[in-house]
DNA sequence: AGAGGTACCTGGCAGC
DNA sequence: TGCTGCCAGGTACCTC
């Protein structure tokens, strides 16, 4: 489900809430997600105030003074605000409850995500401290692919989804990007030039931020924290969208699989 | 070091 | 209706 613009969508919807706000108590009905939540979450952060509701990549941090929760959505999870007399579902993991009467639920079939409480800098933490630049920002450009591609015989579309090169570039938005900028998924990625990959970079800035406009991709069953759709889906190009004709050419749009993973594309547009 | 595969888990869907 | 197999938006970890 969740992939940078859900992520941001989802942390856009809950900051408002929650920000400033005291914890005032913490429900886990199942510990068992990627990693165990710890026992000792609910001690640190019941009466802590929020400061900060950030996000690294695709992870969520809700920063207080005395530690910080780091939030992962995995494939499945999700994030809203329940009712106080609202029964929790079969996959409602955990509830953050709020001095003002907030309850935030996680919902999350998979359990690919995770809930981990951490005193240090988070970003100094081992999942974290290796990650690579934030798309969105200046550091990230097309320079930033080159020089990192040198020499990489891995296939691109790998290449970008891979963290350390670049964050928050998933499965949908590889396809998109690699489609909007004319790059054939399976191509070497150290056999395209500096040109190409300006282009690429900006295509990915460009994916990214038209799907945060739109709320992100609702494909299966993502809703934002307010139970609202994204409305992405409409304006992906080659994404899920075999034999369909391709909107720059018409000829019918290919899939294939890179890295174990779904991948679409145009044989015409994408060298 | 780099590339590729496996594993985690549940649910939905196609096909029989 | 119910079974089986496959697929799904992520990513750590394993092997070669």
């Amino acid at each position: 489900m969740p992939e940078l613009p859900e992520v941001e969508t989802t942390r856009g919807g809950i900051a408002p809430h929650i920000t400033g706000q005291r914890v005032t108590g913490v429900t886990i009905r199942n510990r068992s997600l990627r990693w165990p939540i710890s026992r000792g979450l609910e001690n640190g952060l019941t009466g802590q105030r929020i400061e900060s509701v950030e996000r690294r990549a695709k992870y969520l941090l809700l920063r207080t003074a005395n530690g910080c929760a780091i939030i992962h959505l995995g494939m499945s999870g999700h994030l809203r605000f329940a009712r106080p007399d609202e029964p929790a579902d079969k996959h409602d993991h955990w509830d953050m409850r709020f001095a003002n009467k907030k309850i935030l639920r996680l919902n999350d079939p998979r359990r690919f995500g995770a809930l981990l409480w951490i005193r240090t800098d988070p970003l100094r933490h081992p999942l974290l401290k290796n990650l690579g630049p934030e798309p969105l920002t200046t550091e990230f450009d097309g320079k930033a692919l080159f020089q990192r591609s040198r020499n990489r015989r891995v296939a691109i579309k790998s290449f970008i989804m891979d963290s350390r090169t670049v964050v928050g570039v998933g499965n949908i938005y590889a396809s998109e990007s690699l489609f909007r900028a004319g790059i054939h998924p399976l191509r070497a990625a150290g056999r395209i030039s500096l040109a190409r990959y300006e282009i690429l970079a900006d295509q990915i800035k460009a994916v990214l931020t038209e799907s945060i406009e739109q709320g992100g991709t609702t494909l299966r069953d993502f809703l934002d924290s307010a139970g609202r759709p994204g409305y992405f889906a409409q304006r992906l190009n080659v994404y899920q969208r075999a034999g369909e004709p391709c909107p720059r050419c018409g000829k019918p749009v290919r899939e294939t699989r890179s890295g174990q993973r779904s991948t679409f594309y145009c044989t015409r547009c994408q060298r």
